[in-house]
DNA sequence: GCCTCCATGTAATTGGTTACATGATTCT
DNA sequence: AGAATCATGTAACCAATTACATGGAGGC
């Protein structure tokens, strides 16, 4: 139950509404876990019945800010030392890739470019929110922002050249085929 | 649907039982998707219903091969043509590493090196592979295979050196610490 | 004869997506 | 006055996991 793991891991940092906890998993988070508001609400409901959470404060529009109790925190802890995280993977661009030799050369270029931009794209985003981090450093909760910050610019960078330097092997595959008609 | 157009897209290449099939899932694209037999039977029942894919011979143990149909390897390539891929991504282990601040830094590195061993030992799987397939290049199907594993190597080393780097800024924050109250 | 691996399937439950639904506040 | 954004929730559906269930073939 890893939803449930990191909502009570984000409430542990500090109290939040279900609204700043989706924004948080589609903000932050989105490189390492995908949550929508649909699926926030109720577990935060079940959280609260639970004893892991509880509703501390509340705001205009029926804004509900909820915290982490006692309970939840040392919940977090447990997770973090005692559960061995789950290694399921699914990339649907990845698994995309598998299948470029259906395609023709050109088809299989562009499908690979379409991922250099992409990863490119998010890389900027992340280098800009590296830059945008001043204060870094100054304690353990900053400190891991900057860590998993680092971890995301280095997924996105690594996707960069690989889908680069996949093309130029797609082309270079490409010449050889056209040098053999037309030597 | 991305389950039902990766087991297409291997049919594709050539006839496979739903065992075959899970344990492709499970070898060369662990670090693309996942699937169990479970999921993968009834999927083979539908995607016959659909006309998609076909049964094509059988073996010994009531082993059943499917092939992939003409409508079938059309609906591949349409989906590589026309459907843009997901982006949502799920990595319970990186999920664990934004709660870093809260354990005790000694423990915070263990926890970095449990990965760092993770993608080390995955690394050597992929290395391995690279070089036992000899006759790369030779055809278009083949070069895919080795442009995904070095995307597999790729991704590996990169998390290997994160968490390598990562352990050192842990370390180093700490000796800081450490050096503030016995100068 | 027994163990392991091959091989296929189903059922119950949990987790996640998409669509539906509503209302308050702020900005222009 | 109207649009955008903040804010919360539910319901229907689809996807995935875990557990249950069974049997044949080959090696020792």
């Amino acid at each position: 139950m890893s939803l449930r793991h990191g909502i009570l891991g984000l409430l542990a940092g500090k109290p939040m509404s279900g609204y700043d906890l989706t924004q948080e998993f589609d903000q932050t988070l989105s490189h390492v876990w995908s949550a929508s508001h649909s699926q926030i609400y109720p577990e935060l409901s079940r959280l609260v019945e639970d004893g892991l959470i509880e509703h501390v404060d509340s705001g205009p529009r029926g804004r509900k800010l909820y915290g982490a109790t006692d309970a939840g925190r040392a919940e977090v802890l447990r997770w973090l030392r005692e559960d061995d995280p789950g290694r399921v993977l699914r990339v649907e661009a990845m698994l995309q890739g598998f299948f470029l030799w259906m395609l023709e050369p050109d088809e299989a270029i562009s499908l690979l470019d379409r991922e250099r931009e992409y990863h490119a794209a998010r890389l900027s985003v992340y280098e800009t929110r590296a830059l945008d981090g001043t204060d870094w450093e100054v304690d353990a909760k900053q400190r891991t922002r900057r860590i998993m910050l680092d971890a995301g610019i280095r997924y996105e960078q690594g996707l960069v050249e690989w889908s680069t330097w996949a093309i130029g092997e797609l082309q270079r595959a490409e010449q050889l085929r056209g040098a053999r008609f037309a030597p």
